[in-house]
DNA sequence: ACACAACACTTGTATATACAACTATTAAAA
DNA sequence: TTTTAATAGTTGTATATACAAGTGTTGTGT
């Protein structure tokens, strides 16, 4: 489906405005996609974001500034993401001995479990999609997306 | 930057994987610039696309379910949204005398106003991005990324 | 004609996100 | 040492979005 097709659009657009609905389009289908594979597990896509980041971590914890720039989207709240994800035992959250501003936020087992228990599912998803395209076809849209944002 | 860099990932990921995250990153990056682009007037993306759905209708009202068919994110709540739009006099809503349950939303003139003052600034937002790309790679662009997200 | 289903939209509620103001702690300057 | 500034997080508020239930209108079957 082309992207005319999808909003039905009528008149033919040129390429500059074409390629933004299709990176639009495009991420919602996905995110869309991967919501529908995190809804029986009662996690967002950004609470699997930070469990993924702590998870990076290899053992040792984390502070909030570290998981908000690690993110994709800078969210201005990681307090309450990780708070919801201190509801559900998926991490810790400590002061920090050394700065006492600072917090320690850790992935608990529980929470390991359950990123282990999504793995296969999201390669899954990952494949979903990137079998639409040939290897090639692949590294070439990395390289492209890439480049079309440069310096912003 | 490469999507490695911005997440400050230290392990190498397959492809796969590496493309969601340019497509998620991507459209973050495209829609923060759009959103300080509309923030003078206003308007959130949203808003401003059912703006465009009803220029796009030349004259003839459109009623709800026709723009919520038209929109990228299928917004549950295109009713609150043309509440905004009408508080702000760019659009009139009316029942449709034919058909009592539909409404019939049409664009002012102030809307089509503030459309127009906005489009040389909208082209420039798009351009400053497809300029990063070769005529034949914009092109190219768009037809993986339709490729790639076939019958989801 | 009446009951019932389908349609088009609205509203309620819970959750998410954005932005700014606020608190506590540490570092730097006077 | 006291004041001031910078850092790290948190909280309040307003707005946005998602999902489900509700309202009014029209169409269909008996």
């Amino acid at each position: 489906m082309t992207i005319e097709e999808v909003i039905k659009s009528t008149v033919k657009m040129d390429n500059a405005k074409k390629v933004i609905l299709n990176i639009m389009y495009t991420q919602n289908v996905v995110q869309d996609h991967f919501n529908e594979l995190l809804k029986p597990y009662d996690l967002s896509g950004e609470q699997y974001n930070v469990l993924r980041i702590l998870r990076g971590q290899k053992g040792k914890p984390a502070n909030m500034c570290v998981i908000q720039e690690r993110m994709l989207a800078k969210t201005s709240n990681t307090t309450r993401l990780v708070d919801k994800l201190l509801l559900k035992d998926f991490v810790t959250r400590n002061v920090c001995p050394d700065n006492r501003r600072k917090i320690e936020v850790s992935i608990t087992q529980k929470g390991l479990d359950v990123l282990k228990e999504l793995d296969p599912k999201v390669d899954e998803h990952e494949q979903t999609f990137a079998n639409n395209l040939k290897p090639e076809e692949l590294v070439f849209l990395n390289q492209l997306l890439e480049k079309y944002r440069t310096n912003k």
